[in-house]
DNA sequence: TTATAATTTTAAGTGCGCTTAAATCTATTA
DNA sequence: TAATAGATTTAAGCGCACTTAAAATTATAA
């Protein structure tokens, strides 16, 4: 395809389906921060190419094509956040953009030899499962968002989305990184807000910033 | 800028210049494979951008700033050259390819780590000295093409333009690279071609590949 | 259920980087 | 020097990926 645009569309969807496998163009719009009507024109020309399946008005799904391209760029971008954290050192909340250029500029060859390199790393630095060659996603059944914990649970964080704006800087700052353990001391109703414990202190979470930290329970 | 297409010309124009640092539209056509129209075109605007100097029908030559920024893209290509040569293994005809794309995709930042973890490399693996962060290169007063030696002349290979199609291909084949020993056997007055002698066998280059082939004098 | 709000599409228009064809300018050479 | 070849520019047009504004459709909530 070779196509910047067209990729990340596809990334775009992929990330964004909900539980049925489907994303409405207005979430799309809002992600990749551009007008609706763009997204109009792209589904047609995505359609047209065979990457999904559209129907005016109707919420769009990823064929098999699509869904194994959308998968391949993942996989292209996680390995590159494995190297630019691990190898470069470069710093956690930068490689995201950075792996978002590059993502788009390397053959499957390069990411080949990269992977190898990285001794076939299995998570990027967020925690986000790469997709092997063949587009196969291990899957992490026992993470859950910290939304989903109940009072006085505690667990480990294991990934963060590294597809929000601004999240990661904010996470580095009141000191919650991958590994760390957390701990729920309350669970505010009126704005689905959490209080957590970690590193001895206590810190309150948006609803927002809560739905975007996984975790895995600790027994 | 963050413009590819600006950033290719650039550096073609760069890679191009004359002995007085000029170049012609045609020759730009040429190398990036693109109608002389589409030069013209971009000329506008790569002038208008403070890029280049350039007047009807006249040759073109680099402003400073068009100058840095075209050997801030080299350094980005040669320092990716060095990484995918050296650090991945990538095969010596794939790596030009390869960092040319990725040049266009690398924040300073991300060049100066990479710099910085291949351990300050001088020289790409085609032998071109690499900018530092000043743009300041390194020059090489004595590197010749082989045209320029003489019957029985000895030299070593230092350099190769990795510019021209297909070039490296054919070198790897008849087993020319960087820090072989060579000896000019004869100079073909009819057509310019070279015979020389390399690993023990007689070669005959063509005038046109002779040229791209760069060397430094043994005494 | 119907008014209103939100979403989605269409329409018209823009800048970009290209194309081909024709016009214009410059260089070569007879 | 005048004809011609070659280089360059202009003109018109195209697909791309966007925009805003208006129209059409769907969802929501009174």
């Amino acid at each position: 395809m070779e196509n910047i645009s067209q990729e990340d569309y596809l990334t775009a969807i992929f990330r964004n389906l909900d539980d049925v496998g489907e994303v409405k163009p207005n979430l799309l719009a809002e992600k990749l921060e551009i007008s609706n009507a763009a997204v109009t024109d792209m589904l047609k020309k995505l359609s047209r190419d065979g990457f999904i399946d559209y129907k005016k008005y109707k919420s769009i799904k990823l064929t098999t094509d699509g869904e194994s391209y959308a998968k391949n760029i993942l996989r292209r971008h996680r390995i590159w956040e494995v190297f630019l954290y691990k190898t470069l050192g470069m710093s956690w909340d930068k490689i995201h953009d950075e792996a978002e250029k590059l993502e788009h500029s390397s053959s499957d060859e390069l990411i080949n030899l990269l992977e190898e390199f990285l001794d076939y790393p299995e998570v990027d630095p967020h925690g986000y499962p790469i997709p092997d060659k063949k587009g196969k996603i291990k899957d992490s059944k026992s993470v859950i968002a910290i939304t989903e914990l109940n009072k006085n649970e505690s667990a480990k964080v294991v990934r963060v989305n590294d597809d929000v704006k601004n999240l990661l800087t904010y996470l580095t700052k009141i000191g919650i990184n991958l590994g760390r353990e957390i701990k729920i001391k309350d669970k505010l109703e009126f704005d689905g807000s959490i209080l957590i414990k970690i590193n001895g202190n206590d810190v309150n979470l948006s609803k927002k910033v809560a739905s975007n930290i996984f975790v895995e329970k600790i027994k």
